[in-house]
DNA sequence: GATGAATGAGTATTCATTCAT
DNA sequence: AATGAATGAATACTCATTCAT
């Protein structure tokens, strides 16, 4: 059982990189398999088939995502920090292979993620905002945050701002990198002039 | 000509919609040839293979992007009143089928994108993030715009903030929808309390 | 009705020298027009289809061979003479387009030719025979080649060695060329040791 | 890896039957896979492609028509006896499948043999030519021959000879069948008178 | 008569899935 | 449980033929 679990995990964590890499229709099962160390037929005794894989890697891609803003969320630390942290581990994600964001990542799979895994991976995208939610409302308690703001809007400028800024970088070689403080500020205070 | 442009069009919209709709692998040059009411072996007198077909929808995607953008740029209206019309036209792409920001829709689309297409595709972006550029230095010159921020970052905080606002508007079903005003201001004061 | 014929032989010269170079599932009827210097369309106006030119050019081909051997048996010459003439005139051939002797050729597209023209082609071959064996009558009237021998088998014997000495000078690139005269006295004299 | 050999074999037997009895592109991949009983897919596992099973059979081709000759050279007979097997080995490969002698198998194939093949091919029947040498070398020394004519002229004769009376056979349906004794003697002694 | 844009039947090839070992 | 040889459904693309101009 122990064996089987080891077995599954590489069959997931070798489609996730290659789903990652070259997309559901350009991975084939064979190299699924190869990654993974295990014959093309075991795939068929852990998943009932490629679909199953790819939903799995699906819903863990979500997860994850939603586990590293828990993780966040339950530090002992202050609203500002916990923003940095979310923008550091965004930076971290990218080095990896996650480059797109959770919506996106859906966005670009439609028609192959299942109606069920579907509704699975906006629950846990519901609750990464929830979540949000949560350091924005701490950030309220200690009075750094304007509590006339709803947290729900507040939370889609931080994670758009994150998002953005990572996708400029990618896209303008000659970008000049702005460190995290200024940013924050720019969050904290706006662009505009009083 | 005026024909056989036509028929070329005919082809590009019916490609663009199915390729939005259901993606690259899942869409069959049949498909596109009846939606664009023409013969398969037609698709073949006027792209030489569904890949040329696909490149072109690329180009296209973000080139309109760009051009929507243009447009605002060169209205005859305060700062204030382009960033309300960008988030309008955005709010216009989502009721009909772009729902990706350009960005996701290259990364959703790796390793099928051919490496020339994708290189235009980066220069219309940087376009587009020049041309947002221009409508800050606007804001700047009418003095609604911080002159100590780059104009780079604002605009990723605005493109950011749009984005993702819709993203969460498809993805919570009870979301409260805000009203442009509030989106501004939180943009333009930011959530810092003083 | 000048231009008309004019254009039918423009289209199957263009033929000929497609189907010779490419064989006949490798020629396209675009590649055919533009040969013979009119649109496609224009080689159904004087053929049904493909198959038609192609079971022309191949009467003709074989028309060709039989004409080029009536010529040579015309001729007031001795039967050596002749028989040196066939050498050249396949020498010639060669260095024309069409390498294979008309059985070859016909060989080379069994399950292409249809059978009416395959009849028409056997009818051919045996008139050539027909006039070898005329050629060889001559020598025996003139008393240089032996009675007592069918004319059929010393046909064979001529138009088989001629054949086979240019296929071996195809394969061998270091192979030495023997003279006219060396080859006619091997057939005349034979490569026994009374 | 018998088995694998097996099937291997069957589908170049299948493709070798299918391929001369009408060509290469007249032969569809689904027929050999049936003719070989196999599906579709496996010849894939064997062959990277259509072509390659093609070239396979034309190397077999040629190789089989060397290997006879080579067979017959060695054995312990005389050099008449020798010619005599050549034209019954002939007369039994038509009756089989091979009616084309390989020039004319590869002339027939001009554009569709691969380069490399096709150089194969040669060397075959250069050896080819080669073993027949040596067979006249044999019939030199025995006394049997000349010793002044090359034995590559003598061999085009005897291979020319033999390859147009099965060719003029073929084509005339009342052909008068001669026996390998006066075919022999043609050879032997010539058709001229001295 | 002449044309070539439009067509769709026909085919090589790929790859997820099965199943005998 | 694990495997990979075998399979055939599915699909991009070609090219002979048609027909409106």
């Amino acid at each position: 059982m122990e064996e089987k679990n080891n077995k599954r995990k590489d069959i997931l964590a070798s489609a996730r990189d290659l789903f990652g890499e070259k997309g559901f229709h350009n991975t084939k099962m064979e190299e699924i398999a190869l990654g993974a160390g295990v014959g093309k037929g075991t795939l068929y005794e852990y998943f009932k088939n490629k679909q199953e894989i790819f939903d799995e890697t699906c819903e863990e891609y979500v997860k994850i995502f939603h586990e590293s803003v828990e993780e966040i969320s339950s530090m002992d630390i202050t609203f500002k920090e916990k923003v940095i942290l979310l923008f550091r581990e965004k930076e971290k994600s990218i080095d990896k292979e996650c480059e797109k964001n959770p919506i996106d990542y859906i966005m670009s799979y439609k028609g192959i993620i299942s109606e069920k895994v579907l509704k699975t991976m906006f629950e846990y995208i519901s609750d990464m905002y929830e979540t949000m939610t949560k350091i924005i409302e701490q950030g309220k308690k200690e009075g750094t945050v304007k509590k006339n703001i709803s947290s729900d809007v507040i939370a889609c400028l931080i994670v758009g701002m994150i998002g953005e800024y990572f996708n400029l970088r990618m896209c303008k070689k000659d970008y000049v990198v702005y460190g995290e403080e200024e940013i924050f500020n720019l969050l904290f205070d706006g662009f505009g002039v009083k």
